[in-house]
DNA sequence: ATCCTCCCCTAC
DNA sequence: TAAGGTAGGGGAGGAT
């Protein structure tokens, strides 16, 4: 095919924009450069907020409610921690605006990736130029770029190709802030070093399975093996589109509105049931799970899976993880799905039933369970369940071409006029889309507004981190490890979002393993020389943390600190916590700028809770490995108010940063579970003798005296574990168990 | 020849 | 695969 003329590709669809049908097709596949660095980074206007300053940011006179301009006036350095899902939905919203004025048709990818056929907005340009020899998709990405620029100052790649595979291919040479246009006759040059695993689709398994089965995983070697060849090593679909893709095709079509075919709940941690009856009430309770979800997207299923994980035989009863599930074994089983009357359903008791029968099935010692997952099939919308059909009445009314994105389609057409970066200090109820047009975005499983939040929340850690590596070295240090290390300038927006993104952050293990693995889960075997785990007290000395801030960020900052310095050492190795602060960041910023940016002030904590202790004290400590950060810092915040009732400030604090973690996602479970215990035995260390007396305290007249401070810090226990544990039942039905 | 079920793989 | 969660598609082999 030639490059040059008008190839009649895959024809194009009948929805979206009506679309001349023998143009070149032309795809192109939309990234956000560091999506979640540039929201919380890129766009802090000068009027945000702060909602909550560091010790170390007050000391520079910055106060909470302060604007941001203000506190850089006093601290030009002061580094803010993002967190605003306003943020991300608004980026969002506007990226997909933008890609939208000029698509056919766009897939949603994600929150931050789109992937758009912009075959006639191309057309239309070259018949508005018919002598010029430009290539007009580099000149509307060009365009697009611009306005994505313009709109939220943050950087898009794009790729252009013919299909989706090849535009995916092209962003990675796009990367980072840049287009790229992979063309029909670069293809072979450009695909011929790449490996298998860098086609979308194809990942590490299938590596494997083509080195061992075919000697080779390089494309340009690959190239040489017969389609029968690709297909008995890796089956027949995979092996043809394989084959396809070598070449560069891909034949592909944008889906915007593929309807939803599954729901489903997993828990795979913290799963220790001692009777049958904590595991039916838990399974029930995933049922009610599933079906809200169902119900919140007006579906019914026909039919149930659950999924089991259970204790390896020979695993150790506890897992190395905290309330992990440990190397286990994995039942799966299903059946149909149906209410008292054959139909489908999404009633949370039917579902309950089938999902415990199944359980029971099984026969397990409920006691070895790990795991459960529910998951809902042949989904069929309830709403007209006139006639009980399988079908969804999708294409009958053509709606409007609702692209994938749900998000952008409220908003379109006709208010896009100034998309402006949202407001700093807009704050208000996350905008609530209209039921229909929601719903209708739900069914089709796309990324809508109310889901924005929970995929910036689960969003992939690889990707996240590689954002942040990329970032880190674009510029020579980023205002993030700033806030860290020279933690003058930690600055706390209101909520605490962050967290879920950082926490994903956590360090990869050693880089030279053996890469031979065994089984599912290899086996942790470090033990006490997990050496990993051991933070130095000096370090975190050095972090000057403070319990105000106190939360997890900084530590969690301190990790992503970790990963970025492992990564720019190259072999770095360190099994070891080291001590970033100085080699990472320092070093190599003063290389930089030796003195034009003020060196980090060292900034003088008020009354700076002192963490001189080393560890807990023998016997006290509750199991925990993983917490062992937060658990100093909370013993650092309780020390450090030893003889001072807490703040209510903290408190708050402290609380929402818990009840956070308890609402989204089940991995705040755990941590959650175990900072509260650790408050726990810090206040009975200390206070034992009040834990029970819940008298009030005449806040007016009256000494501090010890038995004041200490009831006021079991009060505080105790209001904070009360709104965890609604948090806690509202999510799973149950409350906090913490003895 | 299809359809199911139970995995497995991939991506986000 | 540190470990966690949701969804979609495909392969193998048995069921229909
Ligand atoms: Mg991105
Ligand atoms: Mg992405
Ligand atoms: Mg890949």
């Amino acid at each position: 095919m030639k490059s040059a003329g008008f190839v009649l590709k895959s024809p194009s669809r009948a929805k979206g924009k009506q679309k001349a049908e023998d143009v070149e097709r032309v795809i192109m596949h939309c990234d956000f450069d560091c999506f979640f660095v540039s929201a919380g980074l890129g766009g802090a206007a000068s009027t945000s907020e702060i909602a909550s300053a560091s010790y170390e940011a007050r000391a520079f006179g910055i106060k909470n409610g302060m604007s941001l301009r203000q506190a850089r006036q006093l601290c030009p350095e002061v580094a803010t921690i993002p967190y605003e899902f306003e943020r991300y939905k608004s980026f969002s919203l506007q990226f997909y605006t933008i890609l939208m004025r000029h698509a056919d048709d766009l897939q949603a990818v994600s929150v931050d990736e789109a992937l758009i056929d912009v075959s006639s907005a191309v057309a239309r340009l070259k018949s508005a130029s018919p002598l010029s020899a430009e290539d007009f998709s580099v000149t509307l990405a060009q365009t697009i770029r611009a306005q994505m620029k313009q709109a939220t100052e943050c950087e898009v790649s794009i790729g252009i190709a013919e299909n989706i595979q090849l535009a995916r291919l092209a962003t990675r040479r796009a990367k980072p802030a840049g287009l790229f246009h992979l063309k029909d006759e670069d293809v072979r040059r450009v695909l011929e070093p790449l490996d298998i695993d860098d086609l979308h689709g194809f990942g590490h398994s299938t590596r494997q399975k083509a080195n061992e089965k075919l000697g080779a995983t390089n494309l340009g070697e690959l190239m040489t093996r017969s389609k029968a060849q690709l297909c008995e090593a890796l089956g027949k679909t995979t092996g043809e589109t394989l084959y396809k893709a070598i070449r560069g095709i891909d034949d592909r079509k944008l889906e915007s509105d593929k309807p939803r075919k599954s729901v489903s709940c997993d828990i795979n941690y913290g799963i220790r049931f001692e009777n049958n009856e904590q595991a039916k009430e838990f399974v029930y309770r995933m049922a009610e799970e599933v079906a809200r979800r169902l119900d919140g997207i007006s579906m019914r299923g026909r039919l149930l899976s659950l999924k089991v994980l259970k204790r390896h035989p020979n695993a150790p009863k506890e897992a190395p993880k905290f309330m992990g599930h440990g190397l286990c074994e994995s039942f799966n089983k299903q059946m149909a799905l149906a209410n008292a009357h054959g139909q489908a359903t999404s009633d949370s008791k039917d579902i309950g039933d089938h999902a415990w029968r199944l359980l029971n099935s099984w026969g397990f010692d409920p006691a070895e369970l790990r795991g459960v997952g529910i998951h809902i099939q042949k989904l069929e919308d309830s709403r007209n369940r006139d006639v009980g059909q399988v079908k969804l009445p999708f294409q009958a009314t053509d709606r409007k071409p609702v692209p994938k994105g749900s998000a952008p389609p409220r908003r379109e057409i006709d208010d896009i006029p100034e998309l402006v970066v949202q407001p700093a200090s807009s704050q208000g109820e996350p905008t609530t889309a209209d039921a229909p047009a929601q719903k209708y975005a739900d069914q089709v499983g796309l990324p809508s507004l109310s889901q924005l939040d929970m995929e910036v929340l689960e969003a992939l850690p690889d990707d996240i981190r590689k954002e942040l590596e990329d970032e880190y070295q674009r510029r020579s240090h980023s205002p993030m490890v700033e806030a860290v290390i020279t933690s003058p300038s930690k600055v706390v927006a209101k909520g605490l979002n962050v967290k879920r993104i950082t926490q994903q952050l956590a360090p990869k293990s050693g880089s030279s393993l053996s890469p031979k693995k065994s089984v599912l889960f290899a086996k942790r075997d470090t033990p006490a020389s997990a050496s990993a785990v051991r933070t130095s007290d000096a370090e975190l000395r050095e972090l000057d943390i403070d319990p105000d801030v106190f939360v997890v960020l900084p530590l969690e900052m301190q990790r992503e600190q970790l990963i970025m310095a492992r990564h720019t050492k190259k072999g770095g190795v360190l099994t070891e916590r080291r001590l970033v602060i100085k080699d990472t960041t320092r070093a190599p910023r003063e290389r930089k700028s030796p003195h034009p940016t003020k060196p980090p002030p060292k900034a003088h904590r008020p009354r700076p809770p002192m963490l001189n202790r080393q560890g807990k004290q023998k016997g006290e400590k509750v199991s925990f490995t993983e917490t062992d950060d937060v658990q100093r810092v909370i013993e650092a915040w309780v020390e450090g108010f030893e003889k001072h009732p807490p703040n209510q400030k903290d408190v708050n604090f402290f609380c929402k940063f818990l009840v956070q973690s308890v609402e989204f996602s089940d991995a705040g479970m755990e941590k959650t579970i175990a900072v509260m215990r650790w408050w726990l035995v810090l206040l009975r260390r200390r206070w034992g003798a009040h834990e029970e007396d819940q008298s009030e305290v005449d806040q007016a007249a009256q000494r501090v005296t010890s038995e004041v401070v200490g009831k006021a810090w079991w009060k505080a226990f105790r209001e904070v574990k009360g709104r965890v544990d609604v948090a806690a039942r509202k999510r799973f039905g149950g409350t906090l168990a913490l003895t």
